[in-house]
Parts: structure tokens; C-alpha cells; sequence
DNA sequence: ATAAAAAGTGTATATATTTGCATCCTAAAT
DNA sequence: ATTTAGGATGCAAATATATACACTTTTTAT
């Protein structure tokens, strides 16, 4: 259903920018977006993205993306090498087309599908080119967020 | 407590070596140990050494020690796909993708183009991906018959 | 078109996990 | 030796999470 990838989106987005700590919290702030669901249902989203709730270094628990893991455990020291070689974003209908300095494609591409994104269904690398194939109904903007996210680099020349 | 460390060591062991799903039955498998304690000090036991509970992709929830998460969600989605090389099928829009081992995309592509369905307009293959573009009012389900039929060993996973 | 199968959800409930509080134990300080 | 402080733990209760069942909607097959 359509309804339900949007959900799942909003679902990811919140968990990358909040710490949340239970279930309840996340619905009371899927609710206020307008999203009316149950319990029950955000449990089965929750297990459908391979959220897990983790014990942090604060002695909480928060929920955690799958493909987040890795950056969240080790304190992110590694840097994006490869990164440099990105050149430039693009969209043609539903497809996003990354530009990269030869040779770059796939070694982007391959942190990308690492980062584990539920809007990102796939990408493919040439040499200097990469195809990157949204889920459905996931929105330009979306791609571009989550393409910040995975590289916060971007942010200034994606914006 | 001297006794405390050990029984951290065990559960980790435990952890490591068996798909747990609950921490009742981590404590059973305590018990059998000679590790007597309550499933309250297991779950303070869990909390201290960042233990997190996580959907794997057989729809189950096991525990996973923090350090070995990277290992679990690399190896944990390949183990079980020992085909070919291939590892996945799913649709954005009415295109096809194809997630296979690292270096297996293009011969699997070529396998796919010289079967020459008439559904399957063509293909582009990156490492690990394959994007397959269906013909024209080709359904999802017409793809994964193609595959099929060129594939017999698929019938299970794409079913 | 119709039947059949599958997917999505809410409700209520079962299961599972966390935590407040009291207690006990160990170690350091007096 | 007695006191004091902090960690460890059990117990019971509070929270939190998962799921069986019933029902509806969507998708797929005939």
C-alpha cells in the first residue's frame, strides 16, 4: 500500500534525528505528523526495517536503523575517501543519476547500499556514473536526504 | 562480584553461538551452565554489555552483540542464498532489480539476455546489481516466471 | 469477472523486558 | 570491630513489545 512506504519513510527519518526510546514515543511523534496508527502495526514496521532498540553509552535504549549500526557503534572515525569523487546529482523520472569523477562510481555506490537506506531499493555503478534506483514512492527530496545523511558533506551542495 | 564477569563471558559465548530470541531462554541456557540467576539480572547484564535485540531476515528477533552487528548484517543476508551468485529480487516502478554476490551481476545478466524472453527488454549490470527492464505491460509476476524458467533452482525463493 | 491468495491492520492479549525498592555483600574508612 | 558507601541481586510491579485472531483491502490466478 501506498500509505504504508510513506510510513515507513517517516519512521526512518524520525529515528535518524531523534533519540527514541520506546515505541509510544515514536507513534506519539508519527502522530503529530499526521500519521494515525497503531502500536501494534509500528511494532510489524519496525521489524520489517530490522530496527533495533540498543542499549547506548548513556544507559538508555534507543532505536537504531540496521544499516546505521556500524557508524553508531564506532564512534564514525572513518572519512568518505572516495567521496571526493562525487560530482553532481541528478533525477530522470523516478531515477536518481549520481555523476562521479572516473573510476569514483562504484566506490560510491558501494556506501551507499552500505548504508543500508529502506528508501533506496538498489544502485547500479559504471565507471563514472551511477543509477540509483528509489523505492517506490519515495520523493526526490527523500533520495536527496538521505544521500546527506549517508554523506553530510553534501548537504551544502545538494541544497 | 568475581562471579559476574564469568557470567558475562558466558553470555556473550551463548550469544555468539546461538540464535537467542528471548532472554528466557538465554537464562535456560544459563541454568544449564550452572549460572543461577533472574532474568532481571540477565536484562542488566544485557544492558552493560550493549546486547540489542534485532529482526533477523527469517522474520525472527535474536540477540547480537554490538561488536559482531557489521559481521551479522553482512554475512546474515548471503548465508542463506547459496544460488549462483544470486541474492535478491525486487520491483521499483515496473523495473526489476536484482541483488547478487559481489562480481556476479554480469554473468548472471548475460545468462538472462541470451535466454531471450520476449517479457525481459534488457538489462544493465553493475557488480552486484542487475537492473532488468521488463517489456511494456510485463507484470511483476511474468518477471519472476522469466527468471524462473531460465533459473529452475529460483522456483523456492522467488515463490 | 470471479475466485483465491496474500498483505495490512486494529483489538485484545500474551510475552518479554525494564526498573523501583529492599537487601545483601564486599571493601574502604574510621 | 563498626560504620559507610557502592555494587549486585531478587522480587514484584510497571512498561514495553510481539502476536493470534478476525476482518478488510489488494493483488494474483483462473
Amino acid at each position: 500500500m501506498k500509505n504504508k512506504s510513506k510510513r515507513l519513510l517517516a519512521i526512518e527519518k524520525i529515528i535518524n534525528n531523534y533519540k527514541i526510546s520506546s515505541q509510544e514515543q515514536l507513534m506519539s511523534r508519527l502522530r503529530k505528523k499526521g500519521y494515525n496508527y497503531t502500536q501494534a502495526t509500528l511494532s510489524r514496521d519496525l521489524k520489517f526495517l530490522r530496527v533495533s532498540k540498543i542499549p547506548d553509552n548513556q544507559g538508555r535504549y534507543i532505536y537504531i536503523l540496521s544499516g546505521k549500526k556500524d557508524e553508531f557503534l564506532q564512534s564514525g572515525d572513518q572519512k568518505n575517501l572516495p567521496l571526493s569523487g562525487f560530482l553532481s546529482l541528478d533525477f530522470a523520472q523516478n531515477l536518481a543519476l549520481i555523476k562521479t569523477h572516473p573510476g569514483y562510481a562504484s566506490s560510491i555506490a558501494y556506501l551507499i547500499d552500505r548504508a543500508g537506506k529502506f528508501e533506496i531499493q538498489g544502485t547500479i555503478a559504471g565507471d563514472d556514473t551511477i543509477l540509483l534506483i528509489p523505492r517506490d514512492s519515495v520523493s526526490k527530496n527523500d533520495v536527496k536526504n538521505c544521500l546527506i545523511l549517508i554523506f553530510p558533506e553534501l548537504e551544502d551542495r545538494l541544497r
